[in-house]
DNA sequence: ACAAAAGTGTTTCGACTACACCCATGG
DNA sequence: CCATGGGTGTAGTCGAAACACTTTTGT
C-alpha cells in the first residue's frame, strides 16, 4: 500500500481554557510550542488517547474534545512523511493545578488583533499599510484583505481567524512567512509566534470555535459549574473577542433553554445575581439548538 | 516518535456530483467501497495529492475539495495501525466521462431515510419500532432518538445525518453493526451498506455538505455553467433531501448578489426561464454570507 | 384550452435591536 | 451618596414564511 518511505504520525492538542475572562491554550512551558505526542497504540481511538494522553502530562480532566485537522505535507518533515493530527480540547483551567512541563498562554498574545473588545490599533497602523503595499494594483487583492479585516466598512466576521492568519502569512506580514522563504510587505505585525505551523495550527482552533459557539453550547465546558448570567457573557466575549449586549444576551439566553437556576446568588460588588448552572439534558446532548449572539453596537 | 508498529495511511475521497436532481458518489465500479489509495509523496499537500490522483483515476476534474475527518482507530487495520484520511470532493458529473474502474451511485441508496422529498414509511415502519425496542425503558435514548428521526413533533435536521447514522449503528439496526458484534433489535432498515466503515465517512460527507450549504455558496461546484433558477433549487433539494418554497427560494437567492444573468433563456415545457450563472467574485472568493433555505411546508 | 413552469405582490409574524429606565448591594 | 452590576419594558425594524395571483411558453 504504502511505499518505502517511513511515516511519522504524532498528535497535537489545542487545549483551550478561560479563566478571568480571558482565553487561553496550553502550551510548553516556554509558550513556544503546543503540546505534541507520539501516537500510541492501545487506545480505542484517537480521542481516548489524546485525552489519555493530556490528562497524563497536565493533570487537567478533559472536557469536549474534536478533530480539528490533519497535516501531512512533505515539507512539515525532516525525511519521509509526516502526519499531524491536530485536536481541539476544551477544560476549565480552575479545577486542577499544572503539571510541571506546560503552562497557559493567553491566546490573543499569538494573535493580538482578533480581541475587539480593547480598542487597539494594529489593524489601522501595521496590518493596512502592510496589505495595501501587498494590494498594490491588485483590486482582487485589496477587497479580499478588506471583507477580512473589515476595513471599509465590511463587517468583522470573529469566526474568520484563519483565514486573517492565512492572509497576513500570505502578505509576508507574520515572521512565520520570511521563515518560510516568502517576502516582505512592510514591518511585521505584532504578536508571538509559535514553532513550525503551530500558529496557524491554533487560528483552525480559534476559527473552529469561534463558529460553534455560534450554533452549539459548547461553553458550559469552559464554565464553572455554577456562574452568573454575565460570567457565561464574558466567556463568550472572550473566546470572540467582541463585546455583548447585556440586556439582550440576557433575554437570549433566558428564551433558549439552556439553563436551569440554582437556586444561589453571587456576592461581590453590585447586586447579588443568580446562579446558574448547564441543564443536565444539555450536558448530555449537546446537540440542541445554540447559542445566537446579540453583538453590542461598537 | 512512533513506537515500532508499521503505520498504514491511505486517502479516501468522497466524490460528489448531482445529476437530474439526484445526489451521487463516486464508488468502486460494483458500488462496494467508496475508492481508496495510498498516500503519496512529492505532493505539495495532501489536497494536491488527492486532486491528481482521483483525476488520473476517473477523468474527472474535481472542484471543491475540503478534509473531513482522519481515522486511525487500530480495529481498521489488518496489523500495526491504519490512518485514513478523509476528504469530501465536488465534482460536475456530465462534464466528463468515467474511466472504468468507478461508478456513480445515487447516495440515498445508502441512506433512503435521509430522502424526505418523497414519501416514503421507512421511519416510521421500520425506524421507529426498531428504536423503541432498542430504547425500552431508557428515557434519554428514547429522547435522543425522537429529535435525530424528528419523531414527536420534533422538527428533522437535515444536517445530523452522521447523527442519525451512528444511531442507528449503536442500535444494531443497520447490517454494520452486527457484523462488527453488535446485538439487533430489530428488522435491519433498507440501504445498501459499503466496505469496512465507508458508509459512516459517506454519512460524514453528507452532514458536512448540508451544513455547508446553510452558510456558504458551495453548489456551483455541482452546477453547469448556466443554470435556471429551478435548476438550483432542484440541486439544493436533491442535496439536503428537502423540498423548499419556490418564490421564497428565488426572492432569497436574488436578494443575494451571487447570480448574474447570463442573457440566455431556457427552453422546454413550460414558460421559458432565464439562465443564471454564479458571478466571478463568488466563484473566486467563496467566503461570502450564504445560502439560507426557504423551506416548504410540508 | 390546458399543463407546466416562470415570476410578482402583499400580508403576517416573529426575531433582533436599541434605548430607556428601575432595582439591590457594597463602600 | 454613588459606583457597579442585575434586571425589565417597549417601540422600531427587518427578514422569513405563507398565500394568492398573473404571465408565458409547448402540446
Amino acid at each position: 500500500m504504502t511505499p518505502g518511505e517511513p511515516i511519522h504520525a504524532e498528535l497535537i492538542a489545542v487545549v483551550v481554557a478561560v479563566t478571568d475572562a480571558q482565553p487561553r491554550v496550553l502550551t510548553l512551558l516556554d509558550g513556544s510550542a503546543l503540546p505534541a505526542g507520539p501516537l500510541e497504540s492501545g487506545h480505542r481511538s484517537l480521542q481516548a488517547g489524546l485525552r489519555h494522553w493530556v490528562e497524563r502530562h497536565t493533570g487537567h480532566r478533559l472536557g469536549h474534545i474534536e478533530q480539528l485537522y490533519t497535516f501531512a505535507d512533505p515539507d512539515r518533515s525532516r525525511a519521509g512523511r509526516s502526519i499531524s493530527i491536530c485536536y481541539l480540547a476544551l477544560a476549565n483551567e480552575t479545577r486542577t493545578p499544572l503539571g510541571g512541563r506546560v503552562s497557559w498562554q493567553d491566546w490573543y498574545r499569538f494573535f493580538p488583533w482578533e480581541d475587539r473588545r480593547v480598542a487597539h490599533t494594529i489593524i489601522e497602523t501595521i496590518v493596512k499599510p502592510g496589505l495595501s503595499h501587498w494590494s498594490a494594483g491588485n483590486p482582487e487583492r485589496l477587497t479580499r484583505a478588506a471583507r477580512l479585516f473589515g476595513l471599509d466598512g465590511e463587517d468583522w466576521q470573529e469566526d474568520r481567524a484563519l483565514a486573517r492568519y492565512e492572509l497576513l502569512y500570505e502578505a509576508g506580514l507574520v515572521r512565520e512567512a520570511t521563515r518560510d522563504g516568502r517576502p516582505a510587505h512592510g514591518e511585521f505585525v505584532p504578536g508571538a509566534t509559535l514553532a513550525a505551523d503551530h500558529r496557524r495550527i491554533l487560528a483552525t482552533a480559534i476559527s473552529r470555535l469561534r463558529a460553534r459557539i455560534g450554533y452549539r453550547p459548547v461553553v458550559f465546558e469552559l464554565m464553572a459549574e455554577q456562574f452568573t448570567l454575565l460570567d457565561l457573557q464574558r466567556c463568550i466575549e472572550a473566546l470572540t473577542g467582541q463585546t455583548l449586549h447585556k440586556a439582550n444576551f440576557r433575554r437570549l439566553i433566558e428564551s433558549q433553554t439552556l439553563l436551569e437556576d440554582s437556586g444561589n446568588f453571587s456576592s461581590g460588588s453590585g447586586r447579588p445575581a443568580k446562579l446558574y448552572r448547564f441543564r443536565a439534558e444539555v450536558l448530555a446532548e449537546r446537540a440542541e439548538a445554540g447559542t445566537r449572539l446579540p453583538l453590542a453596537r461598537p
